[in-house]
DNA sequence: GAGTTCACTCGCACAGCGTACGATGAGCCT
DNA sequence: AGGCTCATCGTACGCTGTGCGAGTGAACTC
């Protein structure tokens, strides 16, 4: 019995050298897809990518995508790379692990807030696309480079893209539930707040500690608690490093 | 214009007291309704969840299930809300904030996994359900005994969170897309490794850091670098807790 | 020039989805 | 008996992903 491959990810295929483009007007390309579907899911969300609804948009019959894409997922696949392609880092040999690996955390953090269906992805699918890869890859040599090695460098790579994974998919998710209704951040922040007082009736000491501090404003709240969680965590990979 | 309430979660209304059930043969409940959809999602994941199904798994009609949840979202947040019930705490008064936390995140890790379809909706919808505010209340007063109070305690507590969030969020990704075909975890890992080889033919270096560290086994490692990661955190917060 | 092949596009059809709506019945109050 | 409320359900609508086979036109072979 061969060994059957019984997971096929985009990524799998190597892509055939692909001769030269044999028709002039192709119409329809792998690349033109992904990029419009990009454009859809960062306009209007997850729910509203349909193959028709994408189909329309490219100028073209729902089923011919089906030529360049093989699955609706493969064809997410693609754009939840796409994501990872934004997420530029500074040169490795230039500069140290702790400043790679927090211009890392906000970059992804940015990148996957600019597209914030990409959180929704990331947990029902593996993220080992071209850029993804390229992203981790940079970060992890600079780690190396800054002196973590073995088991400890991998863990060490893994700890940053989790933590900044994790601060990012509830903002992400904010994000998200904000989108779909038509209403703007205030509104949101009045409402939301509101539906705590209700929902957490039961925890008063946990509604004051929230009142107390959301008079101030929330985005930048945000990036400061994302900015002390990460610093945190350097600091505890830091004294880590050292002390091996 | 008074203040619309645009977004309606199911914790927005407070349960009406309920009466005394009137009849006695009720037969379909709410909390019937999310107990039969969770394990229809840890059975078959969050694909094979319909209304449909559902409703034949209870031996009713589907949309009889919108009696008691007006929506299928309102249904997920149910059955999401269900999973930090499975999160259980130590007694934060009788144990350090560091230990606590770390209780906290391996409850979170665990409860999560066990339920790998969480996180496919923690980054879709808000986590304010009462067992979720119960647990993060619980880990947030275990950290303010330990001295953590303002901002700060606001910041640390989210940074376990996340940290937790986005350590497990891959791994249950993984376990998702395991699950969806028939294989095994073992054919898999060989599987994943032949992709990464593959798609990651440009980055030698990561491939073979890879290679030497997944002859060992996959569950430990993961467990061994989600608790490196925390640990590391947990300093981080112990060094911002002793130096203010 | 005729015929064949290939790369690509598309319309149709199918099974399944979430859910609005109105009909139906079971138990209670008056 | 009549009416009211709670709960269940069948039907129907518009949508989804996608398999399939037909269609198109350029590039190749003879």
């Amino acid at each position: 019995m061969p060994p059957k491959q019984r997971f096929t990810s985009v990524w799998s295929r190597q892509s055939a050298p692909k001769a030269t483009p044999v028709r002039e007007h192709p119409a329809l390309s792998r690349d033109h897809i992904v990029k419009a579907a990009v454009e859809l899911l960062d306009a209007e969300g997850l729910d509203a990518l349909s193959m028709r609804r994408l189909g329309s948009r490219l100028g073209s019959g729902a089923t011919s995508i089906y030529w360049h894409v093989s699955n609706k997922d493969q064809l997410l696949e693609l754009a939840l790379d796409e994501v990872y392609s934004e997420v530029r880092l500074p040169d490795p040999d230039v500069t140290g692990w702790h400043d790679t690996a927090a211009a890392f955390a906000y970059g992804m953090r940015e990148a996957v807030l600019g597209h914030p269906w990409s959180v929704t992805l990331i947990g029902s699918m593996p993220s080992i696309g071209p850029n993804a890869l390229k992203a981790i890859s940079a970060l992890s040599t600079a780690m190396q480079l800054g002196g973590f090695a073995g088991v400890t460098l991998e863990f060490a790579v893994s700890s940053i893209v989790s933590y900044t994974l994790g601060a990012t998919t509830p903002e992400a998710g904010w994000i998200n539930t904000v989108g779909r209704s038509g209403a703007d951040q205030a509104e949101w922040v009045a409402d939301m707040s509101a539906q705590l007082h209700i929902a957490g009736a039961e925890h008063p000491e946990l509604i004051a500690r929230y009142d107390s501090l959301h008079d101030l404003d929330v985005t930048q709240m945000r990036r400061l608690s994302f900015d002390y969680g990460l610093s945190a965590l350097l600091d505890g990979l830091a004294l880590r490093l050292h002390q091996t």
